[in-house]
RNA sequence: GGAGGGAUGCCCGAGUGGUUAAAGGGGGCAGACUGUAAAUCUGUUGCCAGCCGGCUACGAAGGUUCAAAUCCUUCUCCCUCCA
């Protein structure tokens, strides 16, 4: 079987490594490996997938992967590669947090049957004494070194409290512990934590005598260098609660061009060889691509099933094909509410939701971007009626160019 | 602790009493072009009404004035220099 750190490294996962032969020898044999998360939201969203594939391919290829959820770090908040200071988090958001993505994790993980594990790091850091700490720990921590780290300079400048420069050393912390309690080797993470995790490295060499390693994983951005998986109505959530599967669906079917095949070898499993044949498809024909990274990712998030129902719909609205548009976000209203509520165009879409205001919603319209069941609507004063649903009583509401919603009269 | 500077719409940033819902840029959205791409061009971008108009808004709270983002007072936060 492959040393699976070249099938990450083949598929672009690796963006630094400490030692890529040593590292390749240690995963000759099955071994522990980490990555931390930080439980600052309730939801798993696209930036945390990558790390999650990862361990899935090290889980894969039996080794054990710790999915450690930073609930003691988020009381301090990294400082790594951000301008200014993190909002604190009150304890008990960072307790709901850390149910949600431990559950979530659950599902990318095996974490039931034992083949990966979640821990938290609130277990060892909140019970830690602070005098004892420095004196063990801390004492092995140059500032001067600390400081000179890139992560830090832009927050030099700007001003770092010393909670946050805390940060650091806890993560170091984390790492020795997972080597002792767990025999943990190896730690992955993002790019901006390449700083923190070389001070694990560093700390468990120091207190241990022993070689540990760790990679980064590259972080990955638009073509125009924006952090990849916010758009603008907020994170590309991992949740079907809070986004749905076909939308889900269409984030990865709206990927640019210059991504897909680096995004097919990362959040997919597809065989290397098979999307290099893809490489071939330039022009129009790259839209096949897009789709099957779209399918893949959604059956691995959401399952084949909602994955299934995702390309049918996207099928429905796009290709005008008879497919079934099941997997549509939309609602239902009751047909006495048609005609008690005298809806005009531009309040049924801000009322329903679809538009964030009425203005909104009229300047839509008036620009010519929403049409009822392929008929565009002209006017924002035009009454929403029985007239406006098709024989199945549905009504396809398309807005712009790619977003569709669904209307069912009841 | 002392001295000074700052806080403007999603972001950056102009504006120092009325003509300012607030220049300009970025971003977003829409239209054209296309391949549910990129680039480009055009329009648009607080809310309600859509004919007039009304409301809310320039860190927070008060005040001066016919009129305040612009002046005064207090408060909060941030930055720079000194200790």
């Amino acid at each position: 079987m492959q040393n699976v750190y070249d099938t990450l490294k083949a598929r672009g996962f690796i963006e630094n490594v400490t030692d890529e032969e040593a590292v390749k020898a240690l995963l000759n044999e099955p071994r522990v490996c980490y990555t931390g998360f930080d439980p600052t939201g309730d939801s798993l969203h696209v930036g945390h997938l990558l790390p999650i594939m990862a361990l899935m391919h090290m889980e894969r290829a039996g080794h054990k992967p710790i999915a450690l959820l930073g609930g003691g770090t988020a009381m301090i908040g990294d400082p790594s590669g951000k301008t200014e200071m993190r909002q604190m988090i009150t304890a008990g958001t960072i307790e709901a947090n850390k149910e949600a993505m431990k559950k979530q994790i659950g599902h990318y993980l095996d974490v039931e049957g034992g083949k990966s594990l979640v821990l938290d790091n609130a277990r060892w850091l909140l019970p830690l004494n602070y005098i004892e700490f420095l004196r063990e720990i801390g004492r092995h921590f140059s500032v001067n070194r600390m400081l000179a780290a890139e992560a830090y300079k832009q927050r030099l400048e700007r001003g770092l409290s010393f909670i946050e420069f805390n940060y650091q050393i806890l993560q170091a912390f984390d790492f020795l512990t997972l080597y002792r309690s767990h025999g943990c080797l190896l730690q992955m993470g993002g790019n901006d934590q390449w700083g923190n995790i070389l001070a694990g490295e560093d700390l468990v060499r120091r207190l241990e005598g022993k070689e540990v390693h760790a990679f980064t994983y590259p972080l990955l951005t638009t073509a125009d260098g924006k952090k990849m998986g916010k758009t603008e109505k907020g994170a590309v959530w991992l949740s079907s609660e809070k986004l749905s599967p076909y939308e889900y669906f269409q984030f990865w079917r709206n990927v640019e061009d210059s991504q897909v095949i680096k995004l097919l070898k990362l959040f997919t499993f597809l065989p290397l060889k098979e999307i290099s044949e893809m490489e071939e498809w330039t022009d129009s024909r790259i839209n096949k691509a897009k789709e099957r990274l779209a399918y893949e990712a959604t059956v691995i998030t959401h399952g084949e099933e909602e994955a299934r129902k995702a390309l049918e719909a996207t099928k429905a609205v796009f290709a005008g094909a008879g497919a079934s548009n099941e997997a549509l976000p939309g609602t239902e209203i009751k047909e006495e509410d048609l005609n008690v509520r005298n809806w005009d165009a531009a309040s049924f879409l801000a009322e329903l939701g679809f538009s964030p205001s009425k203005s909104e919603a009229k300047r839509l319209i008036k620009q010519g971007g929403v049409s009822f069941n392929g008929e565009k609507v002209s006017d924002f004063a035009m009454a929403v009626t029985e007239a406006c649903f098709d024989e199945n009583k549905e009504c396809l509401i398309k807005m712009g160019k790619k977003t569709f919603f669904k209307v069912v009269l009841k």
